[in-house]
RNA sequence: GCGCCUGUAGCUCAACUGGAUAGAGCACCGGCCUUCUAAGCCGGGGGUUAGAGGUUCGAGUCCUCUCAGGCGCGCCA
């Protein structure tokens, strides 16, 4: 309908146009937006006002013109001109009651749209690194993405999710080397467990499996390995101790047990990520960017064209050329690569696969780091606007009025799994894009729990099985029901709440656009609960199974195209519909 | 110290990305069930948008400074 608008009001200023205004504007640019008080009508424009300014004149007067000159139209009821040049339209009863019928016709497709224009888009979001379970910070970014994913497909983008595996680099081998530990525990040895080494009890489960599988064969007995009284540092020992495992253990058992801790734990976030109703269209390995040379290449591309230069011992790429604060090491002196040259591999791969339109979702503690990975794909010749980092910040993790320090090494957290458990997959999802993310989310499990009767997103679902249970009444009452495909069948919808209802559930097809390609899925949140408000108020004010058939068909029509419409919004947002509560 | 994010009702947050009288939910007060689910509806109180300047027809939104909180500034990932 917005559109429409736009078309009429472009006719009406080349009217103007060939005649005094100057009009330089596209048809596109013309802002039309919902009124916030229904007593200015159902759409506003400002046009007059920024024309007024190019043409040094009255913007009221330039509205009038504007409006005297918009083509008629049965949709438009009247227009007026309001506070400092506004121009108002309201729309007739008709425009209202013919959003029914175009919701029952879409089905759906109701909402969708083709802005996106199938543009090939990659999301990639949580890769958490597989050390452990994930976490309720993790839950955001999941929570998020998969929202965001689902708008930007329902706007017509060509959509593919992505979970970046780190399995690769020294976190990976402190995990190993933790559940080595953990396993030689298991044949009686005596262990001065780390305390920078993983603790969470997963680590236990794995050694178990291992020993189960394997039996003894990782057992070795090195009194240096357990000899804890040199003078390192802790994480100097964790180092020492991860060379002598590698070293006494050799490359394929250490190899053996590497990949039996990545699989577990990836197993462990697949699964809670499944109950989470998050998936996943691929999961791309970092180590495969090793195995394949991928990283290699890329490097060797960098230093062909001069963007690498050695200092220290080191291989460092001049990121500062590009608007980083420092250039940044890609190969240490001792000859590893850093996560960041592999990074650079991974982002190279995103471009080279044709992407488009490449969505990075990261946790605000990496903001630090979107400043050289933009650096690195303009080095190697990539539109770095292309490339859209979204960061979400922390969700701070409340106990009533404490804080929990959060913690993987520790095994001091609250997993994603643990809090699906307490408050159930739709709360959870709903909680997390409630707000904006680049607010700080305080997370308060207390009030998650004791509170979940009273979350927002139980109003949404009750709306839609209030809706639901309608319909089973009338069954049991014997009523008939007629869905009503003429307009003129709807022209007993005209009650305020009627007109209210409709004018909210015309509302989104552009909260759907507005909120993907702004990136922010709380817009449907809110929207939804408004939906929801509209529909209790007319539940509470009219009955629906009335014995005028007309006006029950009419009503009837009605609720069953809102009950869609929240249907498939809380879809969007990955919580569900049930027909009862 | 430098950079990024944030500061709106007692609490948790919105405000269509510069629009009209800043809105919801909790909490508080008062009404509404012999009628389709009261997990609901209606009404009420509550604000110098952290503070001070500036930009313009118009600022919670943009600019500058101050104050407060969070995060980041590794040859970690």
């Amino acid at each position: 309908m917005k559109k429409q608008l736009q078309t009429l009001l472009y006719q009406s200023l080349e009217v103007l146009e060939s005649d005094e205004v100057e009009v330089s504007i596209e048809k596109n640019d013309i802002k039309i937006e919902h009124t916030r008080d229904p007593s200015h009508g159902e759409f506003a424009t400002n046009i007059a006002m920024l024309l007024a300014k190019k043409n040094k004149c009255n913007p009221r007067e330039l509205a009038k013109k504007i409006s005297i000159n918009l083509p008629k139209t049965d949709f438009i009821e009247h227009t007026e001109i309001a506070g400092p040049g506004f121009i108002n339209f309201f729309l007739s009863k008709n425009a209202y009651q013919s959003i029914v019928l175009e919701i029952l016709e879409k089905g759906k497709k109701y909402g969708t749209s083709k802005a996106g224009k199938n543009k090939s888009t990659l999301v990639e979001f949580v890769s958490a690194n597989p050390t452990g379970p994930l976490h309720i910070g993790h839950g955001r970014g999941a929570a998020y993405g998969a929202a965001i994913c689902n708008l930007l497909k329902k706007t017509g983008y060509d959509v593919r999710s992505e979970y970046y595996v780190n399995d690769s680099g020294r976190q990976m081998n402190i995990l190993t080397v933790s559940t080595w530990l953990r396993y030689m525990e298991l044949f009686g040895e005596k262990i001065n467990f780390p305390d920078n080494a993983y603790q969470g009890n997963y680590i236990k489960d794995i050694a178990s499996e291992l020993k189960e599988k394997y039996s003894d064969k990782f057992i070795f007995s090195n009194n240096k390995i357990f000899d804890n009284s040199s003078n390192q540092s802790s994480d100097e020992k964790l180092d020492t101790l991860i060379d002598l495992c590698m070293n006494e253990l050799g490359e394929e058992k250490y190899g053996v047990i590497h990949k039996t801790c990545l699989n577990s734990i990836l197993l462990i976030i697949k699964n809670d990520l499944c109950s989470f109703g998050v998936e996943f269209d691929n999961w791309y390995s970092e180590n495969s960017l090793i195995e394949n040379m991928e990283l290699n290449k890329c490097i060797s591309t960098l230093e062909n064209k001069s963007w690498i230069y050695e200092k220290d011992g080191a291989k460092w790429f001049r990121s500062s050329k590009h608007g980083d604060v420092k250039d940044r090491v890609l190969v240490r002196e001792n000859g590893q690569s850093t996560y960041f040259a592999s990074d650079i591999a991974y982002h190279k791969s995103k471009f080279e696969r044709q992407y488009k339109k490449i969505i990075n979702i990261w946790g605000a503690d990496h903001h630090g780091y979107t400043d050289r990975i933009n650096a690195s794909m303009e080095a190697l010749g990539y539109p770095s606007k292309n490339l859209e980092i979204l960061l979400v910040q922390f969700a701070a993790l409340f106990r009533g009025k404490k804080k929990l320090q959060m913690s993987t090494r520790s095994g001091e957290f609250i997993t994603l799994k643990e809090l699906v458990t307490e408050v159930g997959k739709d709360a959870a999802r709903f909680f997390y894009i409630m707000r904006k993310s680049e607010q700080h989310l305080d997370f308060d499990i207390e009030l998650a729990k004791s509170e979940s009767n009273d979350n927002p997103v139980y109003y949404i679902q009750y709306a839609h099985a209030r809706i639901c249970s309608v319909f089973r009444q009338m069954k049991e009452k014997n009523y008939s029901f007629i869905q009503i495909k003429k307009l003129s069948d709807l022209s007993v919808l005209d009650d305020t709440h009627e007109i209210k209802l409709l004018s909210s559930l015309a509302k989104y097809p552009d909260v759907i656009e507005n909120a993907a390609i702004s990136y922010e899925p709380h817009q449907l949140a809110y929207y939804l609960r408004e939906l929801a408000n509209d529909f209790h108020t007319y539940y509470n004010a009219n009955q629906f199974l009335v014995d005028n058939d007309a006006i029950r068909n009419a009503r009837l029509t009605l609720i069953d195209a809102t009950g869609k419409v929240i249907k498939d919004g809380l879809l969007q947002l990955g919580v569900s519909s049930p027909e009862e509560m």
